[in-house]
DNA sequence: GATGGCAGTGAAAACGTTTTCACTTTACCT
DNA sequence: AGGTAAAGTGAAAACGTTTTCACTGCCATC
């Protein structure tokens, strides 16, 4: 029972090229073309994409690979991603990571296979070098981490200037004794993890820095483990979302008193943050926007391939909250 | 410079078909297929999935249709229904409907035109009815929501039981004008509201109820509302996570403590709902055993297409916290 | 020593579209 | 009136694979 071109240029008393024509862009008669509607309607014919997409050499699709789902921030920017897609008129295809080098490079390959025809990437530091070195056929933007220098086309936060902005905040509040658990997969984190030691250095005072795996169970274990520390910090700025719900968790274990017994800043306004008791101070990044632009920068790329490499960098909003009230 | 399977079958001095065999599976001998791999790693050679899957007429792809991908559940849910595809070596292409007719029905429409292996669809109610007349080319498995009765596979909660509950677990708490408040869009909704009627009835308490757009933008409008209203329930039962959200925003808003002033339970056991203050009641669900299920059921089902129509019913189970504590 | 089956291989057909090419008709210009 | 461009159409080629079909050896079986 499979309809096929052919059955609605058979029902249409047309060519196979006519209802091609009809269907897509392409001279045709306003009769002919309202037989051809009327002909799909009675077939119930639905195109092949895999043909369709094999005979024209276009995918109209753009893969979206991002590094963690669950990460509030990638599904606000994959939502923008994919309206602007849609309003192109091309589809998504949402691949994630989980920070894993090797399904990063996996789904690199899947893109290469399916032909897309273009990539927004978040990749993690462990492929970044590797990236340098690598020509693919469509072109690729990265998003919220830096690629290799001059590579390719990027949208990101500037990171140094948002996370000195929290240190510069929490230095203002009255703290002294501030520590930084930063992501140890992305270069966003590095970034961060430098803009606490300039803001740190600045104000004269001393820094003290850890590494977790971005998410919230090894944050959790990593400052429970600190907390508990003799010297531990007063304050404490983290490099994300997932990071800092570990570290939340940790201070309830704990019965630390938020900020009494630790202030807390970190990135990512998302909507628990509010939520939480007291609220937790931090820096929002304009998701929607990271979206909007990667898809603007890679429509210009494929319209124009060889002008030069562009890097958007959008700013941080500090959202003050109770979680760094002053001392 | 694009490379094919004849660029491959020449440089290997074999014939295109013994490269798609080695690449396969087909009778090669050994020296050849180490031949055609070194000329696959030699040229760069990357298979044109178009073209494979309009030949083999098989995609293997699943379509994965979600609400909401903003909430966690459904993020949850395709986690582990792109990790059961994964092993099965099938792709996933995720969906995101917003809870809008319009975009199920656009989805569905790509599904067919992708010629996917199966489906997984959690369907808002309004399509749901249509539902039962449509016939598709592929299995479809209805997730967390009902169907029309007997025409396809599903794996839901026991959204009846759980609901009710809830209920119980309030009265126990000594809590008497429990409300409910729920979404519009949703069977599961619906039938949580049903359990919710069920446990006051059983009670002996008087339902009160109010529908909204199951997002925490329209929640909170609405128990912004219901909350300054003279007869304000003293507890509140709703219907999925981000109503959740929308009411503790409300009763942020209107500086009601809990549990003294308003008691709250919901379902989702969301991880920012431990971190509130207090801690959130909730009905956890088996978010990955709704996916893997799902899965099992998609497979069995394209193994044998004609058994009969199955159903899981899963249990909720309660977490209880704080926003319920004794009156 | 014939017979039958099976592994291994290549030539060519097939998958369902879009696009090219060739052609006719119509409209417009000089 | 003659010529040219543009619109409209169908036949057939093309897209890059997998699969069918036919064929060759080879081994086991009778």
């Amino acid at each position: 029972m499979k309809v096929g071109i052919r059955d609605v240029a058979r029902a249409a008393g047309v060519s196979t090229a006519t209802v091609s024509r009809a269907l897509g862009r392409g001279p045709v008669s306003e009769a002919l073309r309202e037989q051809v509607e009327a002909a799909v309607r009675a077939t119930g014919y639905r195109p092949n994409l895999s043909a369709r997409r094999l005979r024209s050499q276009s995918a109209r699709t753009i893969g979206l690979i991002v590094a963690d789902i669950r990460n509030p921030f990638f599904t606000a920017v994959s939502r923008a991603v994919e309206d602007a897609a849609f309003g192109a008129d091309m589809r998504v295809i949402l691949c994630n990571t989980d920070e894993d080098p090797a399904r990063e490079a996996m789904y690199l390959r899947l893109m290469e296979e399916e032909r897309v025809t273009g990539v927004i990437f978040a990749p993690t530091v462990a492929t970044t070098g590797g990236l340098g070195a690598r020509r693919f056929d469509f072109p690729v933007v990265l998003i919220d981490r830096a690629g290799p220098p001059g590579a390719y086309d990027s949208v990101v936060l500037d990171n140094v200037a948002a996370c000195a902005t929290l240190v510069d905040h929490l230095a203002a509040q009255g703290y002294g004794r501030i520590g930084g658990l930063f992501g140890s997969t992305s270069s966003t984190a590095q970034e961060r993890r430098a803009g606490y030691l300039e803001a740190m250095g600045r104000h004269g005072l001393a820094p003290q820095i850890r590494s977790v795996p971005p998410n919230a169970a090894a944050a959790m274990a990593e400052a429970t483990r600190w907390f508990q520390e003799p010297d531990r910090p007063e304050a404490l700025v983290v490099s994300n979302g997932l990071i800092l719900m570990g570290a939340v968790r940790a201070a309830r274990a704990l019965n630390l008193a938020l900020p009494r017994d630790l202030a807390l800043a970190g990135f990512d306004n998302e909507p628990w943050t509010e939520l939480a008791e007291p609220g937790l101070t931090v820096i929002e990044q304009p998701v929607a926007e990271i979206g909007t632009q990667a898809m603007r920068l890679l429509f210009e790329r494929i319209e124009r391939p060889d002008q030069p490499v562009r890097r958007v960098v959008l700013s941080g909003c500090l959202v003050p909250r109770g979680s760094t009230g002053t001392r």
